[in-house]
DNA sequence: GTTGAAAAACGCGGAGT
DNA sequence: ACTCCGCGTTTTTCAAC
């Protein structure tokens, strides 16, 4: 039993809710209530507690990448040699304002950061990697093509609870 | 107008419909609705048809990975010598078997494999990278660790449809 | 596409185990 | 802390237009 910030402590049903949400959060409190063991009221009341204290962070729809023509995914590495806080600040908003970068890490090693981005072809990613360089001074950027997913989930391990 | 498949068109409705469910599928139809500027009859139709057309593929709930104890993301590179479809399918069962490991693409380039790995901690990774080299044949393996994860999105960009 | 109404599920309280 | 009960309210769902 793990406890987070300010008392948030999840046992073994709290986990059960948990990994079916993160799987489907369209069922009905009645039904997670059944397959954990529980009447829907306390049930209804944990999955209440677990979005109050943010375990939750809310609920989405999901996708099909093709379906929306963005099936090409790309991983870009950036390197820069300007190493301060506005420049991140600024690469930052550059970023965020490109809805097609749809991860963004600052890493540890010899890449800085790290995007995952999509779009529909090549074509449109060479338009997205314009949009990035012409934002900041990139030192050095390199794109990788994702040929094929072969796993792809919102699902997060929930045994180190 | 994009037609997709067996004959989805998705005009600018439910363009407007998938960028609100993609953001918060929590809401009730008739909020969705006159966002849009539509009554909630004509609103719940088109989010059926995007669902069983498949754009929608499903709602999740979104958990907050330092909540759930995994908030250290590695990416791990993967080489290999052995291109079969044999060597693939059982790496790919050996990571589908490892439920820290939420992303998982082939490749160009270089590398042959890119997979992301969320965890608690250091030494919680190695032991994920011992289950992942264990399985398989793996010629080269490199890990590279996220400092910080500066955006982050499941919503994909609707631009392209 | 609209309006309106039935059916279902939610939200929340209370008493008892 | 959960169960069972219940009831008003909201929301979904499906008529008919």
């Amino acid at each position: 039993m793990l406890f987070i910030g300010a008392n948030v402590k999840l046992d073994s049903l709290d986990i059960k809710i948990l990994g079916i949400l993160q799987r489907d959060a369209e069922q009905q409190v009645a039904h997670i209530a059944e397959q954990i063991g529980l009447s829907a009221t306390p049930c209804w009341r944990r999955i209440q507690r677990l979005k109050e204290a943010g375990v939750i962070t809310g609920t989405v729809a999901l996708l099909d990448p093709r379906k929306v023509n963005v099936a090409v995914t790309v991983f870009v590495s950036v390197r820069t040699s300007t190493h301060t806080q506005e420049w991140l600040d600024r690469f930052t908003a550059t970023v965020d304002a490109i809805p097609e970068v749809v991860e963004f890490y600052r890493m540890s090693g010899d890449v800085d950061y790290l995007l995952r981005v999509v779009v529909p072809d090549i074509a449109a990613y060479d338009a997205v990697y314009k949009r990035l360089i012409s934002g900041t001074n990139l030192h050095d950027v390199s794109s990788s093509f994702a040929m094929q997913e072969l796993k792809q989930t919102t699902a997060l391990p929930l045994g180190y609870i």
